[in-house]
DNA sequence: TTGTAAGCGTTATCAA
DNA sequence: TTGATAACGCTTACAA
């Protein structure tokens, strides 16, 4: 029943030839006489030859494997992202060992520990657990996604630009007064840059706006429960006036939504929404909501780019590794919909 | 700049042990006096040793890689199960190589020859596309999820009594009548279990009922053209009547309720409307949708279950493979919300 | 309890 | 254009 596998040695006896010229054969092919090829060819045939990558990683030290750590899948952000990273395959050949790290930096740090073990070229990090300076100091070229990258290359979406985006197409509505709702987020953080965008664009144009900076929770009715004490405060601080509100991503949106859809089973004419993300749930809400549309599909390219580069450096005799991280940045898109004008 | 690796050599010579003793701290500690074992242990901690697994993989032929072929992580179903299984990682010590196919199947038979060619031990397949019966022949562990599995291992959910379930629901509500939407699926496909759970129950009760079973799109916007005829058709052959309607998912259950919506501004009291997955959208949806619910969860776990044992059958001396696939059902769990009584 | 030596399936380095 | 031989890092008989 072990059906015992064909090597280059099965192959090397069955042609006459050896097996340096069978690994040729598969790396270098124009170095063999065409006719020899094809003895060769037709000898893979006749044995059913499979090959076997572990032998080559061995030797040449090339895994051709990428490491990717994901916060979880059950965002769909992340989960599109993987989407797109795995696409990548067609276009660099890398295959990728993936772990979701639910925010625990000790199991994360395991997990980078195994990734290392397996000889992997490099890695994407998606999850914002451990500090680039550590993940720098594994030696591996590393590409974070959308975290904090003082110490690493990344690529992220131009978060400042998002802000701006988000408040110019509210400002164009006439509302009384901005809002933006996000979580207290640290300025290393490039997602602070939308809050920074929103509210220099509020500046600039003399803006009435209004700064909520609070953890909406982590489960779904927490979420719900505090966006409906936001709507209450801001019912009663702001009655009758018109308000645009640019929540922290689509998923809060269309909480927002919602619960105003159950109040009032619309979107009343003193409301303008507009969320960040551009994820599927912005086009399956109740009515269709306006977005910073990320590129995500850009960015895992661009992720891919970049780390191919590093990992291609590695391989050379004399690699020269980056003096300096590079951290490239991909404009948003805004999206408008039915929820802003 | 190369920091060459500390191996099994360097330990022995550093110890005074020989390469075996190193490797059997590894595999077998007890079989050290325990003074050897700390001094190899400090050993690894002066020397700063990182283990490889490429070479033990050539060595024991165990990779603990298993491969893993998800039609796409766009939906949230997959994406969903591809968390869990990932998760599994912390009870079974197998890494996880991931592909996503998009239903073309020649890209997935290239993605499993990659897979193969990483001797992984074991497939889990998520994706339709590539019959069981090819899938087996390639004399690996397979794990089918929610797929075609008459030649490999599966997990799925209970889908007959996901439709009985609905029917069941549906019924309570004294609606005029019940119907169920689906595509046109194979008989083949778990999934056709829900349309034999649904009718009967229908014959069983006496309960007029209708089938829909027609293509509903590949887009969003096709999804909403589609349904929004389906009610116009259902409205001009039942006016007036009470209707539940069992959808083939929450994603399409969902479309249905925001198209309710905007016509009327609520859920009128002539529909009743029950999904399947209990997937995020499912809650997160103007009003809560009552759904079949799959356990994930557990569908990933007993996946890893059923394949692990026969990851681990397959290490044996003398492995006696499976003569009969196994096949497990998994029972949905009825979630009723605010789109049913 | 420990060691010797022969692999595992490739690639890399010389040499021819 | 081809081949011999030595790696690559670890495991596994078999011996001691």
């Amino acid at each position: 029943m072990k059906e015992k596998k064909v090597t280059f040695s099965d192959i090397a006896e069955y042609t006459g030839f050896s097996k340096t010229t069978i690994s040729r054969y598969f790396n270098n092919p124009d170095s063999l006489t065409l006719e020899n090829q094809q003895k060769i060819a037709d000898a893979l045939v006749a044995l059913d030859y499979k090959e076997n990558k572990v032998g080559r990683i061995l030797a040449s030290g090339r895994t051709e494997f990428v490491g990717v750590i994901v916060p979880n899948l059950y965002m769909h952000y992340y989960s599109e992202m993987l989407n797109q990273i795995l696409a990548t395959y067609e276009k660099y050949g890398y295959k990728f060992l993936v772990f979701a790290g639910n925010a625990k930096a000790d199991v994360e740090r395991r997990y980078i520990e195994e990734l290392l073990a397996y000889n992997i070229e490099g890695m994407i990090i998606l999850s914002p657990t451990i500090p680039s300076e550590e993940l720098a100091s594994y030696h591996v070229p590393v590409v974070g996604i959308e975290r904090e990258d003082r110490y690493i290359s990344s690529v992220n979406t131009d978060n400042y630009m998002g802000g701006v985006q988000a408040a110019s197409l509210l400002s164009k509505s006439d509302c009384d007064i901005l809002i933006h709702v996000n979580a207290d987020i640290s300025e290393e953080s490039p997602a602070y840059g939308r809050i920074k965008g929103f509210v220099e664009v509020c500046g600039e144009y003399h803006l009435p706006y209004e700064l909520i900076l609070t953890n909406l929770g982590d489960t779904f009715e927490e979420n719900t429960e505090r966006i409906s004490d936001i709507i209450d405060r801001l019912e009663e601080e702001h009655p009758g006036r018109k308000k645009g509100i640019f929540m922290p991503n689509d998923t809060h949106a269309n909480v927002l939504l919602n619960i105003l859809f159950q109040r009032y089973g619309k979107l009343p004419e003193t409301y303008q929404i507009i969320g960040f993300d551009n994820s599927p749930i912005s086009r399956e809400s109740v009515i269709p909501i306006s977005t910073v549309g990320q590129q995500i599909s850009v960015i895992a390219n661009e992720a891919m780019d970049i780390l191919s580069a590093q990992m291609a450096e590695r391989k050379k005799r004399r690699p020269e590794p980056l003096k300096e991280p590079v951290h490239k940045i991909i404009p948003p898109i805004l999206i408008r919909r039915r929820t802003t004008v």
